[in-house]
DNA sequence: CTGAAAGCGCTTACAG
DNA sequence: CTGAAAGCGCTTACAG
C-alpha cells in the first residue's frame, strides 16, 4: 500500500542506503542529482517514512505517555483533570512530542496497564495522581523508563504537586479562625494520591486544635460533583450539623452547596464551604477555595520527563505553594461556642481576598 | 536494557521461533515443559515484548489518533472540547485501544501534521472539527488510513456531527418568535468547520425573515469566553444595539452576558442571549442554548474508525438532532417593532422548556 | 559519492 | 514438537 525506500531504490536502481541518505540528508553525502531524483520520486509516490521501523533502530519515538492511573472512565470529567491534561498537551506541543493517552484500565488486570506502558511505544510517561502504594508505580520505578508523577502525593522524588498539606491546613485553619468548630470533610477519590493527604491534614489540624472529628464528619467522595451533593445531603440532615465543610475539590464543593441550598440552608449563612483547585467556575460561584497551578504542574512534569530523555537528569520534582482564595462561600460561624479558642487560632499565612479570577 | 526473545532463546538453548510460540501460545504448538520454562524465565527477566517490532510485522498497533486539526494550543480549553475528548477516551477504553493525541501543530508547516499522522503509528484517526477545505483533510482522504470526522461540517460522508444548520435555525427562529428583529451573532473559530455553518444559517434565516444583518452584527470569535466578552462590549456600545445575540457556543455566550451586565444592561431584560452546546455551566447560568450530544459524537466516530479497521466498512457518518433548551437568558423583545412579522414567525419544532440539566 | 551487509525485535511460512 | 530462514522498513557502521 504505502511505498517504501526499497521501492524507491528499485525504481531508481539505487541501494536502499543511498535512498535513506538522500531522504535524510545524511549521515553520508549523496550527489545533488541523485538526491533530487530520490526526493522527487518520493513525493510522487507519496512516500512516508515508517516511524515504527525507524524507532525500532533509534530507540526514540518522540512520544510521551500520560497515564491517569486511577481513572477507569471519564478521565476528563472534571475541570481540574481537563486542566491537568491541557497543561501536558501544551508542553507536548512546545517540545514537538506527541502524547499517548493510556485509557485502557482494567481493574481486574492492573498489570496489563503496565505491560502496555512498558512495551516501547513511549519514551517516557507522566503518571497522574498515583498512590505511592500503587503496584503500577512500583513496576514503572523498577523499569528504566523515564517518568514523573503529576499531582501525586508528597514524598516521591519525581513528583510535581501542590503542597496539599499546606493547602488543606490553610483551609481548615481559616475556617477555625472564623470561629467554626464543627468542621466536616468530603474526601476525593481514595484511589488518588492527593486525596489522602488532604484528609489526613484535615484530621491533624482538627486534633491539634482539639476539635472533634466524629466518623460521620468524613464522607468519602470521588471528586465528582454528584458525590459532593450526596455528602451535602448527609451533612444537612445530621443532628450535629457541621457549620463548615472543607471539600477535597471545587466540584464536590459545588455539590455540597447545591445540597445545602436545596435543603433550605444558606451558604455561607448556615454553612461555610471551602473547595480545592480554584477551577474557573469557583470565581463565578464565589467559592472560597485553595488554588493550585493545575496546568503548570503537569506541564513541568512533562518537560522534566523529556529533559531526562535528552540529558539523563532525572526529574527533580517540585512542590507548588497553595494559595487560599477567600470568596463569598465562607463566613464567621453562626455561634462560636468557644470564643477563647477561636481567638487563639491563627489565620493562615497567605490569603488572597475577594479574588475575581 | 530490556530483555528480548533472543536473550531468552540463548539462555534456554532454544530458537527464537520456539520462544515466540511459547510466549504467544501459538501459532505453533510447544511442549508443556518448554512453554513453562520460557514463561518463567521471561518473568524473571522482566521481559516485555516490543510492540513496535510486532506492529512492524502485523501492521496493527491498536492505537487511534485524535487530531484537533485547527487547534494550536489549549485544546482542552473549553468544556465542549473536554467533552469531545472524553467521549473518544471512553470509547477507546471500551475497545481497548490507546489514543495518540497529535498536539504538534505548526501553523507554518501544516503538512508536518499529516506526515506525523500517516507515519504508521496509528491504525486510524478521528479528526476533530476540520474544515472541508483543509489541506490536511484532503491528504488523509487520499491516503488509505481509516478516518472519521467528529464535529465537522455538513457534507462529508464520514462525519459525525450535530445538525448545525437545524440547531442554528432553531435558535434564530426562536429569537424571532420572541419578537426580536435586531439579532446579532458571534461566530466560533473560523478555522473550525462547524463555525461557518452556524453563521451561514444565521444569515440565511435572517434574510428569509427579511431582517437586516448589518456587517457589525457578525463578530468573529474563537469559541473562548474572552472573545464573547469582547463581542459583547462591541454590541453593548452600538447605536442600533441588538436586542438578541445568537452565540456560536456557550462559553462565548457567558462572555457576552458578562459584558452586557458589566455595561449595566440586564439579560434577558435588555438583551436575550442564546448559546450552543449545552455544557454543564449552561444549566447553572440559566442559559438558553442548543444542545448537542458532545460525548456521543466523538464516541461514535471513534467506534466507527475501529470498526473500519476490523471489518473494512467505512464510517457511515451520522447527524444528530440539535435540541433548543429554553432557559432564563431569553425573553420577548423589549419593543417588537413589527408586530405583524413577529406573529408570522413560527416557533421552532422542538423546544425543551426550563430544563434543569 | 555509492553499495552490500548487518541488525533493531519480532512473526510466520517453510522444512524437518 | 523444534529450528533455520526470510522478512517487516528502516539506519548505519563497514567497505569500496
Amino acid at each position: 500500500m504505502a511505498s517504501t525506500i526499497k521501492e524507491i531504490a528499485q525504481r531508481l536502481n539505487l541501494s536502499i542506503s543511498t535512498v535513506s541518505y538522500a531522504l535524510n540528508d545524511g549521515p553520508k553525502p549523496v550527489s545533488e542529482a541523485v538526491a533530487r531524483q530520490v526526493k522527487e520520486l518520493a513525493r510522487e509516490l507519496g512516500y512516508r517514512p515508517n516511524r515504527l521501523a525507524k524507532s525500532l533502530i533509534t530507540g526514540r519515538i518522540h512520544t510521551i505517555g500520560i497515564v491517569p492511573i486511577a481513572a477507569e472512565a471519564d478521565i476528563l470529567a472534571t475541570p481540574s483533570s481537563s486542566a491537568f491534561f491541557n497543561g501536558a498537551f501544551n508542553a507536548a506541543a512546545r517540545l514537538r512530542q506527541d502524547v499517548l493517552v493510556f485509557t485502557a484500565h482494567d481493574r481486574n488486570k492492573p498489570d496489563q496497564v503496565v505491560d502496555d506502558i512498558l512495551d516501547s511505544r513511549v519514551d517516557g510517561v507522566v503518571l497522574i495522581a498515583p498512590r505511592l502504594d500503587s503496584p503500577a508505580l512500583r513496576q514503572i520505578e523498577q523499569s528504566s523508563l523515564p517518568y514523573a508523577l503529576a499531582a501525586g502525593p508528597e514524598g516521591h522524588p519525581h513528583c510535581y504537586h501542590v503542597d496539599d498539606a499546606q493547602g488543606a491546613r490553610a483551609a481548615v485553619e481559616y475556617l477555625i479562625s472564623l470561629g467554626h468548630r464543627r468542621i466536616a470533610h468530603v474526601t476525593g477519590n481514595p484511589a488518588l494520591g492527593d486525596s489522602a493527604i488532604r484528609r489526613d491534614t484535615y484530621v491533624e489540624v482538627m486534633r491539634h486544635r482539639q476539635l472533634l472529628v466524629p466518623d460521620e464528619y468524613i464522607v468519602i467522595g470521588d471528586y465528582l460533583r454528584a458525590s459532593g451533593y450526596r455528602a451535602g445531603i448527609r451533612f444537612a440532615e445530621m443532628k450535629d450539623r457541621p457549620t463548615a465543610i472543607f471539600c477535597g475539590n471545587d466540584d464536590m464543593a459545588f455539590g455540597v452547596m447545591d445540597a445545602f441550598r436545596r435543603a433550605g440552608l444558606s451558604v455561607p449563612g448556615h454553612v461555610s464551604v471551602v473547595g480545592f483547585d480554584d477551577t474557573p467556575l469557583a470565581a463565578h460561584e464565589q467559592l472560597t477555595t485553595v488554588r493550585q497551578p493545575l496546568q503548570q504542574i503537569t506541564g513541568d512534569a512533562f518537560n522534566a520527563v523529556v529533559n531526562q530523555i535528552q540529558t539523563g537528569d532525572r526529574p527533580p520534582g517540585a512542590r507548588y505553594p497553595a494559595l487560599l482564595i477567600e470568596r463569598g462561600s465562607t463566613a464567621p460561624a453562626p455561634e462560636p461556642p468557644f470564643k477563647a479558642l477561636s481567638r487563639t487560632a491563627r489565620r493562615p499565612d497567605s490569603i488572597l481576598r475577594n479574588a475575581v479570577t
